[in-house]
DNA sequence: CGCATATTCAACCATTTGGTTGACGATCAT
DNA sequence: ATGATCGTCAACCAAATGGTTGAATATGCG
């Protein structure tokens, strides 16, 4: 089962990791910085984080003792351009997309506005 | 965890479920039908479509003692829509997603072509 | 060197997932 | 009414998932 969509989508099925995908959005992080928003204990983060990068969502680069984390969007691309094939190209309306992020950012506790 | 978008990754995830998903993307079919070109039993079949009608990527009516299982892009579009933030627009390559699609479809025993 | 920081590893646990089988309820045809 | 077909349900199972904790491994700092 290394089926990159397979990857990938299972990857972006968990609420915690997509959440993080948001977070790198904005810039690189280390690995403590991406776990310090969440409740969970570093070494869960540092799974998903795994998970995430097992999926090509991301990529990992150790420099000194801090690894840095960075978003990497072919996967997401290529997982993208599949669901095309059902949404039937009308998807990328862009209205619906800026009304659905305001939707989806807003709730989360990361707006440091 | 009843987030629309984690039922549609999640179920979007299992490759029998992304592979009904283009057996339904010719036709509306009854859940026997679907289940046909499968190995797994009709009660997993059933299962899988239980799930992808919770994560309204399909929907099904009864009708008679048929149960007809319908292609349901909404959900689809919303999972869509929210990886566009992600892969910057420019996923939407038309020329790739031919290839893509081409590349994807093509090993399947559904060719009665 | 000796200590703090950054990250992973290993073992463990509870829950979910994807599958099986056999019994069951509906519906249609004879 | 009998029987075949359509589909789900319930119980079960193995494996994967998402989390925990505590120890281990680098790396940087003074």
């Amino acid at each position: 089962m290394d089926d990159p969509l397979d990857l990938a989508f299972a990857a972006l099925a968990d609420p915690t990791r997509r959440q993080i995908l948001m977070l790198l959005l904005e810039d690189d992080m280390a690995v403590t910085d991406v776990a310090e928003p969440f409740e969970m204990s570093l070494a869960a983060i540092s799974k998903h984080l795994g998970i995430l990068t097992r999926a090509s969502l991301i990529s990992q680069e150790k420099r000194g003792r801090v690894k840095w984390c960075k978003l990497e969007p072919e996967a997401l691309r290529d997982a993208s351009i599949w669901m095309q094939s059902f949404g039937q190209f009308e998807a990328v309306n862009l209205d619906a997309l800026e009304r659905f992020l305001e939707h989806e950012l807003e709730p989360e506790d990361r707006s440091k506005t």
